[in-house]
Parts: structure tokens; C-alpha cells; sequence
DNA sequence: TTTCAAATGTGATATAGGTCACAAAGCTAC
DNA sequence: GTAGCTTTGTGACCTATATCACATTTGAAA
């Protein structure tokens, strides 16, 4: 499928943009394509852009003092994502982004999210909806960290996306669960 | 101060609306009163409100199956809290809201909101703004429960929120940083 | 002022998960 | 096909935190 049509479904499951109005909208996203291992966002570096993905994978994660990383978020098609913080607050990036796999995407800059979001009220509409459910999933996350241990997190994870399994090595998935690989490993081996 | 007063100055940093705007915004609040120790939502219950705090301090809050509480979050003056993934899916309250101390709030419907967000565009560019302000919080606390021990999160919450530790008893608080009483006691003391 | 419940401190013990070290598979690129 | 990464498995040991039990302190209500 193209990458109009890709984003006017997604969009138009929450708010509904004439033909015209879409083509607008559209007219400021910049597709891009990625190879695997590739970094979109780099700690340290200034965040002007969020990223809408159209094929393949990306992984959101942040690497602390002793270098060990952990995951925010993958990121697949028709997810959103960005150092969301940096990004709102014009602060340089915390968080990196990167590409799990081959990935093609559509960016649109922090400005232009926000001149839509003032000139077309639906489009407002749009992301107002997306980020509730970024922050109620977030929440949920934070609960099932406190609550559940890493096999009930790990398996929960593989329910609601099944298709991470195959695409996402084992180490990245405990760095989402924030375990070590090895406590990952030995779940379902020694 | 008065209560419209409060959440005039508490929008107006974000959205401006005029006079009449406002007052039109205000009258599909509901203050309500409640006193210390008092339930606000409770699991299982329906869950059609959502609620800013004009005083005092709530706690929304999940209980397991354990009956061990985990506190989602405190809430302070001008904030929001509710169950907001049960209001927005019109499902069941998993999550419960109770008043730590004495409290003030204004109460407005999901229907209402969605209502006023459709009529004003500059409200749901004010409700954006606070879902945002609120997932960026979420995925900041999630990095830091990966990312950091128990006493180095307790500061960290002390030094954002400082008027806590007067307020909240530290088995709440143990709540919130997701340990045990316990733990947290033999931070300082053992 | 007394009384009772809530909040806090602390010892002993158990356990989930971390860390380090090394080995074995699996992929990828030439 | 083979050299060299990346990923995965696993043993041995360590550590943070949980849990249970009980004592002490604090604070609010009568």
C-alpha cells in the first residue's frame, strides 16, 4: 500500500479529513527509509521530528551510565514515535531511536505537528486521541512492572504482539522487560 | 482562591479562552467535596468522571489479587486523575481514587469533555497539551523504575515533590515506588 | 487523659533476578 | 565454505528486596 493511503486509514479511523484536507496534512509529512541497524535519534542530538512507521521496526531505548540499555518501545507499522520528551520540550535527545529492520517511515516535524494541530481542528482531534492512548498503554506498563514477574511480562508482551517473536532478538525483548537476557533465557531453558 | 479562579489560571498558561469561553467551560464542572479517607472511584464500579483537584491530595491506586496496593499516582493541586482507561473505554474501574487528605475537587464528564473539545478548539488543544505533559511523565517514571534503585527513585520523587513527604505516610509512598514498607524503612534507619 | 488504630522500625530468613564467565549455535559477508 | 559477528544457553555465585513476625511510636478520637 502507499504511504498516503497507509496514513489516511489510520488517521481516519479517529478523525474524519476530507480528500483535500489529507492531501494537506500529507503534504508535510517526508518519507524516509532506513537500513536495519541505522539510527534515526541520537542521545545528545536536538529532536525536530516525530516518525510514523510504514514498514518494519524500531526500537526507542535508553542507555544509562553503565552503558546497559533499556526499551521504551518498539515501534511498528502505524505506531508513532520520537524522543517525545526532547522533542516537546526542545531539549537535546535522551532516548535513541533505531531500526530493528530494513524500515521506511514518515517524519513530520514538531512545527508543522503543531500548525496542523492549529489550522485543521480535526487533526488536534487526531493526536489528542493518539496520546491518550499512548498514556493510558504507559500506565498499563507500569502497573504490570510493579504487579507481574518477568514470565507473566514476557508472555503478556508476546500476546499482544505476537509478531515481535520472530522479528526481535531475545536480548532487546529482556531490555523492554527490563531483565538481564540471561534471566530472560533461562524462563524457558535451564 | 476561587475555584473557577484556579482552573482559569491553570488553563490560560496553555489555551487562551475568553471570559465567556471560560464560563462556559466552568459550568460543565461539578465540585464535589470529599473528606480524608473517602473513595472516589472504586474498582468495578462505572467510571464517568474525571477530576482536577482544586485542594488537598488523592491517590489513585491498583490492588492485586495479593491485596497489595500500588499507587499509580498522587494528586495534588490542579491535577488530573481519574481511571482514564476505563472513562475513555467505557469499561469497568480497575483502578481506585481515594482521598489522602481532606479534598476539593471539580468533576467533569467524559461526554462532557469530549463534548467541549468538539465546540472549542483551543480545549482540546489544552486537553492535548495535558495528555502529553502526562505520557511524557509515564515513560519518565517507567525509565526510572528500570533504570534506577528504590533509593535513588525516593529522592527523586522527594526532590519533584517535595509537599509529599509531609502529606503521605510512607507505606504510600513504598506504594508508589513499587517496594515493600520495609524496604523503604531500612533506607535510612536499619 | 486514656485508648486504640495506624504508621514505623527491625531481626531473621527466603528468593528472584543480577553478574560474570564461558560455550555453543546461527547468521552474514566475503 | 569459512571467518567472524551476533545471539543464545547455562553454571556458579552474589545481592537487593520480599516476607513474616513482633516491637515501638505516633496520632486521632472519645
Amino acid at each position: 500500500m502507499e504511504a498516503k493511503e497507509i496514513l489516511k486509514q489510520h488517521i481516519a479511523k479517529i478523525a474524519s479529513l476530507t480528500d483535500d484536507q489529507l492531501a494537506y496534512v500529507f503534504s508535510h509529512f517526508k518519507p524516509r527509509s532506513f537500513k536495519k541497524g541505522q539510527s534515526i535519534i541520537t542521545a545528545g542530538d536536538a529532536v525536530d521530528c516525530e516518525y510514523f512507521v510504514l514498514s518494519g521496526c524500531l526500537k526507542s531505548f535508553y542507555i544509562n551510565d553503565d552503558l546497559k540499555m533499556f526499551i521504551l518501545q518498539f515501534a511498528m507499522p502505524t505506531w508513532w514515535t520520537s524522543d517525545f520528551n526532547a522533542l516537546y520540550n526542545h531539549t537535546k535527545a535522551t532516548i535513541n531511536v533505531d531500526c530493528i529492520t530494513d524500515a521506511e517511515v514518515l517524519c513530520i516535524t514538531n512545527s508543522d505537528r503543531e500548525k496542523l494541530c492549529n489550522e485543521l481542528h480535526n487533526v488536534e482531534h487526531f493526536f489528542r486521541w493518539r496520546t491518550n492512548k499512548g498514556y493510558v498503554a504507559a500506565q498499563k506498563r507500569l502497573l504490570s512492572f510493579m504487579n507481574n514477574n518477568v514470565k507473566y511480562r514476557y508472555e503478556e508482551l508476546l500476546k499482544l504482539y505476537p509478531e515481535l517473536y520472530n522479528i526481535v532478538p531475545k536480548n532487546l525483548i529482556a531490555a523492554y522487560l527490563g531483565v538481564s537476557r540471561e534471566t530472560l533465557s533461562r524462563l524457558y531453558h535451564a
